[in-house]
DNA sequence: CATGAATGAGGATTCATTCAT
DNA sequence: AATGAATGAATCCTCATTCAT
């Protein structure tokens, strides 16, 4: 999955400002809102305390700016699925494998963070309820809804199977990306056989 | 010749120490270590700063005693089932139930945090890192196995398929308790989809 | 020198006032008044947080009791010297043997920890102050004046060699009963060489 | 591109540190460790809270850094007297005057501090006990033996002499600069009279 | 634009003291 | 009289943020 788009990386032009950005998505994503230290995002950056201030109100803003990104590369790697050719199973697949690779986990992360850590105030939390989980379904359910028909998705409420469905891949991504010896992601077979008849 | 004889301190010691490891639990579960400040703890219990610090030498030993309880619990339970009557099928269908029910969810949060946050040091990494997925995997093995055997669990090496189930259940553990409105937990039967032939 | 003269011990007739009082002189001399803990007391004397404040309002009592006590024994045993039959010298070196045994040596430790820790307010700092350096060399004045007049004792202003002698027994008791191994406690031959002629 | 270039921050970081040395030695030296509020080492200072801990980690560290310092100096006067022209008594004497000054006051303080407070953890303890007594009389002792040789010092086993001699002078260093009231240091020829012949 | 010394509010922890039993 | 659980003010320390250079 894309994890910023063609709009973010203009509005992001500046190398600093990325440099930054990349360096507080992964701590960020690694530690939560209150794990994170400002000093260790500005090691990870190799830049001094000072600079991260030129470019960034506060340690929230960083955040919100980092969620703002992900948020809108999820619905667009949706969005840009479901217009892909082939059949519903296949899309399904596809966006699968895109949720997992590498560059997804960090917004995985990022977004269960926003959702649960303390230091997010109010507008990273809007930005969060905006999208919940129905849009997402919104999004999906034709193509669901088409797999049933052609008998390759398993049967039932779409909409419960969509929710579930993400909500796995959600927590295998948050937890996934840990340790190999504590946990190990599934193949994608095994994840779909979850949606499958 | 004290004012209360011994098995009264005892009994208000033990409940004290419950109640203040079910309010710690509480918390660390959802906000990790360093997202937790004491204060909140303190407020879910309904007790002062000071007696937590009777019971518990630090922040740390807090969270360190609810690690290892969570780890015994986890291989009880495991073990447990591989001991109850029934055909494999059933008996990992039962752990599943299990492992999912209201009550399991913060301790894969808490375990989850563990290996993530910060200021969780040596004591709780090291109890963590006994207890690897490969542990696990061994105990379970043999329920996989025979419902190779009997045709009812899906093929492919046994280790593969627990160790990524065990992965996807702690993954929906830990972001399904969030919030309804962001995550939803799969039913049971989705989920046995997932290593069923 | 004798810790407590009759008066006081009919005053702290209570057995566990003694047994408190004792337990206190043991740890503020040894760690001062802001270094002691009630705890430390509470343990060397063997009884319970509580029972301290049947006895003593606060620390702070308690502290004030033993200062009053270590003064007016200090009192006692020069004005007990003088009265002494023998020589000038004899007199006073009786006087620093007095000084320098193992019960002596508390009592100087809780006089200089009066006089330098911070945790001391009012009333001990008065009590303290009220019998300052000029007062022990009062008593003392007749006695040396005398030893120079039989040529044991140096020349000079007696003030001065009474203040500066009582200041380095006090300095060798402060400091001599820490450890064997980084301080030794000087014979009394080599003391009394200091103001002979 | 640093604003300010090396050379000057070395400077305002070296000036910054005497600066807190400084202040914390005058504090300890007076209070000991437990006695010691950060808030007074700040105040003296005229610094924040905050910057202590820019440059020493903890009080600790703080009170540890100036343990080292006074034994190094201790030493380094030692050493120096020995090897000055003149002769053992000359020496002696000059040794005298040199720890009596006002600026070794502190030093001696403190190294008792170190001794007897409860906050020193190992590193102090064993910095100290690395420097025994018997160190100081090995340096010592070549001085004192000429002394007893040409007949300005007195008799007897020279370790203790310079053992008790050392103790008495350690001792007034600490008692003697709490209040003039209270105590007053001998003059030299007095302490000096302890070990002539 | 860039640095890092400096600040201080806030959080963890200690410990004198109280109080129900 | 005696206990020890319980309290909370005071202390140490951290870390987001500012500012002189």
């Amino acid at each position: 999955m894309a994890p910023l788009n063609e709009e973010q990386l203009i509005q992001i032009r500046d190398e600093r400002r990325e440099q930054i950005l990349a360096a507080a998505l992964s701590v960020f994503s690694r530690r939560g809102v209150a794990g994170t230290k400002m000093s260790m995002i500005v090691k990870e950056a190799g830049i001094s305390h000072g600079l991260v201030y030129h470019y960034f109100k506060s340690k929230e803003e960083l955040f919100v700016t980092l969620v703002k990104g992900a948020i809108e590369g999820a619905q667009e790697a949706m969005s840009f699925v479901t217009s892909l050719p082939g059949t519903a199973y296949d899309k399904i697949r596809k966006l699968v494998e895109e949720m997992m690779d590498e560059e997804g986990a960090p917004f995985f992360q990022l977004i269960y963070q926003a959702r649960t850590s303390d230091g997010v105030p109010e507008e990273a939390r809007i930005l969060i309820n905006q999208y919940t989980l129905d849009d997402y379904v919104s999004i999906l359910r034709p193509l669901f809804e088409e797999g049933q028909r052609d008998g390759t998705i398993a049967p039932g409420d779409p909409g419960e199977l969509i929710a579930g469905f993400l909500t796995v891949l959600t927590g295998v991504m948050m937890v996934g990306s840990v340790d190999e010896r504590q946990f190990r992601i599934p193949d994608i077979e095994m994840l779909m056989r979850m949606i499958s008849k």
